[in-house]
DNA sequence: GTGGCTGCAAATCATTTGCATATAC
DNA sequence: GTATATGCAAATGATTTGCAGCCAC
């Protein structure tokens, strides 16, 4: 069940352990961007042992890896993404929910071509989703 | 002097205050894109009694009515900008420095089109600056 | 067997809150 | 005169650090 993250693990020289495996599959099983409190509190529900360090600490790893991305969209706490092809995201500041949002900027080369080594493009986008404009939720 | 500080205070009906004078001037003449922290630092010099408080408080009202505008770009704390223009940023993983990059991106109209009302949008790049790799300061 | 990982508690950093005093209007 | 702003100290929330014991390899 978990040969997927298992392999990504040891394709990156990363020990195999069962933390981190449950890390992965709760991010690539939840793609709603959730914190490091977030998964922790998840996960500790099915390993009361665990422990919130450990979370950030795997965290860290496979984002040094590239193996996650974090989102820094909200401004006050990290946010984890399993998914790292270039794609960016929209917070409803009514629902707090962040949505992926699949365009393409065909100016982005401008950076590089400003002379600037990019490494990671994040576009972030806030306002009102759909769901929250329809339900009438504007302010 | 302030003048022209005074006059946006009073046209977005908030008290002139010495402090939120002495903000705006800062964020206008410093466009290092600057913490909260860095502000009351810089401001505490001239005025010894200023709180830590005070400049939080400023800065809220100051972006409620959309003076200035605020940067999540680090993850770890607000940055703040006197330009409020669409505008983007690039973060220098080795200097820190914060970049403004000026590019438009004629897609982001599709966001609006899936539905959501837009109110911010934010791109941000990181990586190496150009002055940074032309230094040898690569990794 | 050993170096890296986990988990606990305490520390740190950025920001917010409660409240008494001071000030803009 | 009054509502709002300021400044202080304490509280909060997210994350990091120090360290002892444990486990993957």
């Amino acid at each position: 069940m978990f040969e997927k993250y298992v392999k990504i693990l040891k394709d990156n020289a990363l020990k195999v352990t069962s933390q981190r495996l449950e890390i992965m599959n709760y991010l690539d099983t939840h793609k709603i961007h959730p914190t490091a409190d977030e998964i922790f509190s998840a996960l500790k529900k099915m390993n009361p042992s665990l422990s919130r360090t450990t979370v950030y600490n795997s965290l860290e790893v496979l984002k040094k890896q590239g193996i996650i991305q974090t989102l820094t969209i909200t401004g006050s706490q990290y946010r984890y993404d399993f998914e790292t092809n270039m794609h960016h995201h929209f917070l409803c500041r009514q629902c707090k929910k962040i949505i992926d949002i699949d365009i393409e900027c065909p100016n982005i080369d401008k950076v590089i071509q400003g002379g600037h080594k990019v490494e990671e493009v994040h576009g972030y986008f806030k306002g009102i989703c759909r769901q929250c404009s329809s339900s009438g939720g504007d302010s």
